[in-house]
DNA sequence: GATGAATGAGCCTTCATTCAT
DNA sequence: GATGAATGAAGGCTCATTCAT
């Protein structure tokens, strides 16, 4: 028999990310997806269980590589402010190369189908992130309010700016996220 | 007689938001809004242009509305940290207030039907808004930084945090606002 | 190795009735059966040329064996009359034996695949029974009438009393059953 | 606005009818069906719920109307044999005027569709039929045993035979139901 | 022989929109 | 202005069958 192709996958994969970033989330149906991906609409079925399954998988896909980029060789021992700068940076630096997931991944996120999404399987690869604020609270060099708002104002204006469907003549560059980072530590800093 | 065809054209309007809040922007049909307008779907298009010209019109009366009572009797005299308050606050009671009307906006903006809006027409009535950050500027009160990321700073966690699908498990309180409002004061101050 | 082949198509065979009791012959698709028969959608194509031959097989099967059942050990010598019934008792314990195999073969027999089967192959076997009955015509014992005038009053009755489809809320007993065979008898007797 | 056309909905039963019986249950898919009654697939959702609602609404449609045209002015002083044999008579004469309505009833009778219809509508028209029978059963003409057996022998074999499907190379002439009925008045009297 | 991947065709149904009244 | 009937196009998905291993 023919074995299940990961090459395979990945086209349909591909082809759902860059199709939704073009024609939107609504516009995107199996066929076309399909199409784009050089394959039948049943083969999609194959590897995924329905529409709502591909769409799910290719988010969590994401949402978990980014965090693990962004993330990866967090030192504990690095003094709270450069980490948290560091984790600004490279999420630029992911959002830049990276532009057809991230959009993809904002769009998803902002649709209905969120709802669908295992909240604890994509907060997972953030823990250490949770680990290093929980720090700075403790030796008083952030503000003792809820994580949710520590992480609001730390990199939702950058999410938010950087999303040119939001600021289509709003460039983002090093600068601007450097700036923002400053505002932000200036926001949480107790 | 006017007032019956606005009666109507209301209906429609009331009968799109709740429908896109209870079952999605994808799932919510012309003919199922004009069911629950309880009118036929030929006279959804007496009064709109088509489906995309009843969403965007819905969308554009929402901001617009929003605007005018976030903003209303904003006195340019008052100090400019005060006014940035006071805006907060009525911010958090215009979404308490109306979150039917807050919700569909939040999942239009996020829909590929954005592009479709005139920008132009919905920054419009926060043009009070954008004088008094400038005035802040010219005061050196607030940071001299893009305007986008001054707004982004200030509001945004806001917006974020209120949206119960974002965060079904944290909830907004009045002090949760004034906290966040302290933190973006401190992020754009000088 | 031959045995582990009928193994494995009795194992399509058994699956196919079983599904078609439960969910229909419309609805039992060939990789439903294969699932249910723990074997691979294309081992089917080894074992039968294509669904429609897996079905008229699997009818055939049943109706020759059933012939074999009812008319085992026909004495041509017994009574016309004795015969006659005791081929209805063993229809009857057949039926309540087999009660799978029976439904599939009531299902079959009303849909468009009747057409694909040989009427032959399936009459052959219940050559005995037209002797019988033959010979009973010649000793002006029983109506001189067409065969399947004589058959359709002689059976029909129970074969549909007993079908759970059509009767529901009717229980067919031996005692009905001996009802039946004597109102047959009475119709096809001189 | 347009009105509901009773021509469309017959000409949609019409080509249900005649499709089914061309190409059987299964293949009679709701756009052949469509194109068959020269209209868009959508317009038989404004005529009927879904394909088994068309599927039921035309089976029922045909049963009752066969019960009426059957039993009209039906006469309950005539004697019962009579009566019992002018209703086959009627049966026969129904079968040969309306083979297409018989056709598809017979198809539909035997398809597990039939566990959607309300029986009781469909045996309601025939209740002429029962109280005729219990009145031969009251007046020791007819053997008191269920209904169910007396119309089994009664009507079935008829039905049985006509099928064209069930016996391609039997043709049903005036003498054979005759000849039937006859048989199954011997089966059904005292 | 046996498998699971792969497929184009087709399934039922609903869509946004227009027509005729 | 207002309506419900009417529609072609497209939706997501499953089908019977074949391919490559």
């Amino acid at each position: 028999m023919r074995v299940k192709d990961d090459i395979k996958r990945d086209a349909i994969i591909g082809a759902t990310i860059s199709l939704v970033n073009e024609i939107g989330f609504a516009a995107s149906s199996v066929s076309k997806i399909a199409k784009r991906a050089d394959v039948s609409p049943a083969t999609i079925y194959i590897y995924f269980k329905n529409k709502e399954d591909l769409l799910v998988s290719t988010y969590v896909n994401i949402k978990v590589s980014m965090a693990n980029i962004i993330l990866r060789e967090f030192d504990h021992t690095m003094p709270v402010r450069d980490a948290i700068f560091l984790a600004g940076k490279r999420l630029y630096t992911y959002i830049n190369g990276h532009s057809e997931l991230f959009a993809f991944a904002e769009q998803f996120g902002n649709s209905p189908y969120t709802d669908l999404v295992d909240k604890a399987e994509i907060e997972a690869p953030f823990k250490p992130m949770y680990e290093l604020i929980q720090h700075g609270i403790e030796q008083k060099i952030i503000k003792d309010v809820p994580f949710e708002l520590l992480f609001a104002h730390l990199y939702l204006p950058i999410f938010n700016l950087v999303n040119p469907r939001l600021h289509p003549n709003f460039e983002v560059t090093p600068e601007i996220v450097e700036t923002s980072m400053h505002m932000a530590w200036d926001a949480i800093k107790l």
